[in-house]
RNA sequence: GCUGCUGUAGCUCAGUCGGUAGAGCGCGUCCUUGGUAAGGACGAGGUCACGGGUUCAAGUCCCGUCAGCAGCUCCA
C-alpha cells in the first residue's frame, strides 16, 4: 500500500501500517512527536491501521505532531479522559456525561452525588499526574450498538446508554478508547499514550445542564486547560490573568467610568458617571454625524407604548418572559394579568378565583361577564377583553415599532425611500438574573439604532452601505480583525414569523452581498431574530477575544404585520422592506467592550480627561490655570491638579488615571510661555511652546490616532468549542 | 431561571476558639513649596447585605431573603 507525503513524495508500507509506522519508516524522532495523523482533513489516531480510516489510495497523511495546532484538540480531549479517570478513582458514584474540548481547554460533566469543590483539585491534579506518569497507551475498540449498549450498562454508564439509543440512534456501530480500568464511549481520536500530556491544570467546576438543557438533570462540569508545554500553559495563564486586568467592571470602578448599584436603582440598571458619559457621548457624537453625512434623519421615540403596538409587532407574545411587566393604567391591572396566567396553565382552584373575584370587585374592576362564563377559555376572554379597554403600556423592549409608526405618519412615495430613520434609543429587557454582567450586559440599553425603509430592489444597496458603514466605524477604534455571522432561520423549526418566500429572498440577499464584500463570513442555521436574518459582526480584540458588536437585519415581516405602505411610480400600493441595523449594537456593551480592548487607555479621541496641566508649586498655579483655561478653549477636555502635593505624586495619580498628556508647568515655563509635556505611554518629551504641544495634541485628535500598546504577544483564544472528538 | 462560591469603611482586604471593629489606599485639616510614578502630622469615616433563630453574649454558628461572582441556559 502506498502512502502520499505532504511533500508529494509516496511511500510504501505494509497493508497494515498505521501512522506511526510511517513516522517510524521517516525518522524515529518524528514517531516521538507523533500525536495524530490527518488524512486528508480526517484526524485519526497514529496507532488506528491507515487502510482501515480511509477508502483513498494513495493514502494521504500528514504526521500531526506536537508543534501542529491541530494536536491540541487531541491532547484537551485525552486530558479530559484522563481527568475523567481520575475523578472516578477518588469518587465512587460518577456518571459520566460529556467530555470535548473548548477553544482554550477542555471540559467533562460528571452526574454525582459529591460535590466538588476546588479544595479537591490537587487531589484530583495528583491523581491525573500518576495516570500520565504510567504513561498507558489510548487503546480503540469498536462495538455495535447492542454489544455498546450492553458494555455501558455494565460500566454503571447510564447517560452513556440514553445516549447510544437516542443521540446515536443511526449509528450501527461506535468506537470506545480504553486506558487500563478505564473505558469511555468516544469518536476520537486520541494522543498515543497519556506520557504525551506535557501541562495541564483544572480551572473551575460549575454547573450545567445534561445535553445543555435546562429541563434535563443538572451536572457538575469540571474546566481544565493542557498544553504540551510548561511554558505553554503558564502563557496561557498570563492570558488569563490578563483579562482578567482589563476586567471592565474592575476599572470601571477604579477609573470612575460608570456606577452599577443593584440594592438602589437596581439590578442591570447602569449609571454613566461623568468620565464615562463623555466616553459615550464622543462616540455618539462620532456616528450621528456619520449618519447624517450618509443621508439618515434623526428622530425620537418616548420610553413606552402601547402593548398593542407589540402584540402587532410580535415582540410582547415572543418575549414575554424577557420583559418588564406591562404598566397598567388601571390599578387592578396586575391583577387581572396575573389572574389570567393562573387559568392559562391552570393554576387556579375555586377557592382562589372566589378570592380574586373580591379582590377585583375592591379594586373596581367591574366584571359583569365573568359569571357566565364557565370553560378557562371563556373566563379569559372575559378577561382580556376588560384588559383591552385598559391603557397598557410596556417599556419599549426595541425601537422599531415606534420607528414604523413614524414611518406611516405620512403617505410615502417611492420618491421617499430609502427612508433612513435613527435614533440613540433606549430599551429595556428583563435578562435573567445569572445573565447580568457589568456594562456587557444589561436591562437598560442604548442602542445605536436605525431602521431602513425601502423597496425591494433597493435591500441590496442598503445592505451594502449599511455594512461599509460598520467596518467604517469599527475602523475608527481600531478594529481591522473582524468576521461575520450570518444567521439564518432553521427551516424545521416554528419559532419564525412571515412566509418561507419572504425569508428565502431575504437570506439570499444577505448571503450574495457578503460573498461580493469579500468579508469573511460564516453561515449559522437557527440562529436567525424570530422576523429575520442577520449579520452579526465578531470582533477580535487586542488580547484575541471575540464580542459580537454591530448588527445587521434583513427584515420583509414587520412591514407586513403593520400593514405599511408606499406608493410606486405605477400609482399602486407597495410594501417597503425593512433593515435593522446597529453598527455598535449598544452604547454600553460598546463602551464596556472598549474599557476592555484599551485596558482603560482610550485614545487621545475619546479619553474622558485628554490633558492634566501639573503646576510645579503654587508659585505656578496661575500660570497653570491660565494654561488649563487655554487648552479649553482650543476644545480640549484639560483639567489642573492644584493640590498641595510634589510633582512626582501628581504624575503618579494622573499616571494610574491613564491621562494621555500630562503638561507640567514650573517657573521655567511660565517665564517662556512654554510647558513640559509629558506622555502617559513614552514619559517626559521635555519642553515646548504652547502652540505646538496643542498643535501635536490637535493632529492626535483629528487622526482618531490608536497609539495602544499590545503588552502580551500571546496566542489568540478561539471562543469556538471543538466537539470534533465527541459524538 | 439553575448549580456552586462570596457579602466587614468610598476602594482593596484582615478579623484566631462566639466576648462588643482593624489595616493600607482614598477623603478632610495643618505643616511642607517641590522638576517627571507616593513628603510629613493629625483627624473624620462602620445598622459587619437584610430578616429571623441558637446563646448570658453573634461580624463569627444555623435558617431564609436579597445582591455579587463563575459556569450553564437565554439573548429582539
Amino acid at each position: 500500500m502506498d502512502v502520499l507525503l505532504p511533500d508529494g513524495k509516496t511511500l510504501a508500507v505494509a497493508d497494515q501500517a498505521t501512522a506511526m509506522d510511517v513516522a517510524l519508516a521517516i525518522s524515529p524522532r518524528l514517531a516521538a512527536a507523533v500525536i495524530a495523523a490527518d488524512l486528508g482533513g480526517a484526524v485519526v489516531d497514529a496507532a488506528r491501521p491507515l487502510a482501515e480510516a480511509t477508502d483513498a489510495r494513495p493514502v494521504p497523511v500528514r504526521l500531526l505532531t506536537d508543534r501542529d495546532p491541530a494536536s491540541l484538540g487531541v491532547l484537551r480531549h485525552s486530558c479530559a479522559h484522563i481527568m475523567a479517570r481520575a475523578v472516578m478513582r477518588i469518587f465512587p458514584d460518577v456518571s459520566l456525561a460529556f467530555g470535548p474540548t473548548t477553544g482554550n481547554g477542555f471540559y467533562y460533566d460528571f452526574d454525582m452525588e459529591t460535590k466538588i469543590r476546588e479544595d479537591d483539585f490537587p487531589a484530583i491534579e495528583a491523581e491525573m499526574a500518576r495516570i500520565i506518569e504510567a504513561d498507558e497507551p489510548f487503546e480503540r475498540c469498536q462495538y455495535d450498538r447492542a454489544r455498546s449498549i450492553e458494555l455501558c450498562r455494565g460500566l454503571g454508564q447510564a447517560l452513556k446508554v440514553e445516549h447510544i439509543e437516542q443521540g446515536l440512534a443511526d449509528h450501527a456501530t461506535m468506537s470506545f478508547y480504553r486506558q487500563g480500568e478505564f473505558i469511555d464511549l468516544c469518536r476520537g481520536p486520541h494522543i498515543p499514550s497519556a506520557g504525551r500530556v506535557k501541562a495541564f491544570r483544572l480551572l473551575t467546576v460549575a454547573g450545567s445542564y445534561w445535553k445543555g438543557d435546562a429541563r434535563n438533570r443538572r451536572l457538575q462540569r469540571l474546566y481544565g486547560t493542557a498544553w504540551f508545554s510548561k511554558k505553554d500553559l503558564d502563557a496561557h495563564l498570563k492570558q488569563v490573568e490578563e483579562a482578567k486586568r482589563r476586567d471592565h467592571r474592575l476599572l470601571g470602578k477604579q477609573l470612575g467610568l460608570f456606577h452599577i448599584h443593584p440594592d438602589s436603582v437596581g439590578q442591570g440598571l447602569c449609571l454613566w458617571l461623568p468620565k464615562g458619559a463623555t466616553v459615550r457621548s464622543l462616540l455618539e457624537q462620532f456616528i450621528r454625524s456619520e449618519l447624517l453625512r450618509r443621508g439618515y434623519q434623526p428622530v425620537y421615540s418616548p420610553h413606552i407604548g402601547r402593548v398593542e403596538m407589540y402584540e402587532t409587532s410580535g415582540h410582547f407574545p415572543y418575549y414575554r418572559d424577557a420583559q418588564f411587566p406591562p404598566i397598567f393604567g388601571a390599578e387592578s391591572g396586575q391583577l387581572v394579568d396575573a389572574w389570567i396566567r393562573r387559568l392559562a396553565e391552570n393554576r387556579l382552584d375555586a377557592e382562589g378565583e372566589r378570592r380574586l373575584i373580591e379582590a377585583a370587585r375592591i379594586l373596581g374592576c367591574d366584571l359583569p361577564d365573568y359569571a357566565a362564563a364557565s370553560t378557562a377559555d371563556e373566563k379569559i376572554g372575559v378577561l382580556r377583553h376588560w384588559e383591552r379597554r385598559q391603557e397598557r403600556y410596556l417599556l419599549k423592549p426595541m425601537n422599531c415599532p415606534h420607528h414604523v409608526e413614524i414611518f406611516k405618519s405620512a403617505p410615502r412615495s417611492y420618491r421617499d425611500l430609502p427612508l433612513r430613520l435613527f435614533e440613540f434609543g433606549t430599551v429595556y429587557r428583563h435578562e435573567q438574573t445569572g445573565e447580568l454582567n457589568g456594562m456587557l450586559r444589561v436591562r437598560g440599553l442604548t442602542q445605536d439604532d436605525a431602521h431602513i425603509f425601502c423597496t425591494a430592489e433597493q435591500v441590496e444597496d442598503e445592505f451594502r452601505s449599511t455594512l461599509d458603514l460598520t467596518q467604517f466605524v469599527l475602523g475608527s477604534v481600531g478594529f481591522r480583525d473582524y468576521r461575520v455571522q450570518l444567521s439564518l432561520r432553521d427551516p424545521a423549526s416554528d419559532k419564525y414569523v412571515g412566509s418561507p418566500g419572504n425569508w428565502e429572498r431575504a437570506e439570499s440577499s444577505l448571503r450574495r452581498v457578503l460573498v461580493e464584500s469579500g468579508l469573511p463570513f460564516d453561515e449559522r442555521l437557527g440562529e436567525a431574530a424570530f422576523y429575520g436574518p442577520k449579520a452579526d459582526f465578531m470582533v477580535r480584540d487586542c488580547i484575541g477575544r471575540q464580542w459580537q458588536l454591530g448588527t445587521v437585519q434583513l427584515d420583509y415581516n414587520l412591514p407586513e404585520r403593520f400593514a405599511i405602505e408606499y406608493v410606486g411610480p405605477d400609482n399602486r400600493p407597495h410594501r417597503p422592506v425593512m433593515i435593522h441595523r446597529a453598527p455598535f449594537g449598544s452604547m454600553e456593551r460598546f463602551v464596556g467592550m472598549l474599557i476592555e480592548h484599551f485596558a482603560g487607555a482610550f485614545p487621545l479621541w475619546l479619553a474622558p480627561e485628554q490633558v492634566r496641566v501639573l503646576p510645579l508649586s503654587e508659585k505656578s498655579n496661575e500660570y497653570a490655570e491660565g494654561l488649563a483655561a487655554r487648552l479649553r478653549d482650543a476644545g480640549f477636555r484639560a483639567e489642573i491638579d492644584l493640590r498641595n502635593a510634589k510633582v512626582q505624586a501628581k504624575i503618579r495619580e494622573a499616571q494610574l488615571e491613564l491621562v494621555p498628556y500630562m503638561f507640567v508647568v514650573g517657573p521655567k515655563e511660565a517665564e517662556s510661555g512654554a510647558v513640559a509635556v509629558r506622555d502617559r505611554m513614552t514619559g517626559d518629551l521635555g519642553a515646548m511652546p504652547v502652540e505646538r504641544a496643542i498643535e501635536k495634541l490637535r493632529r492626535e485628535v483629528d487622526d482618531r490616532a490608536i497609539r495602544q500598546v499590545v503588552e502580551t504577544t500571546i496566542t489568540p483564544v478561539s471562543d469556538e468549542g471543538d466537539a470534533a472528538h465527541e459524538y
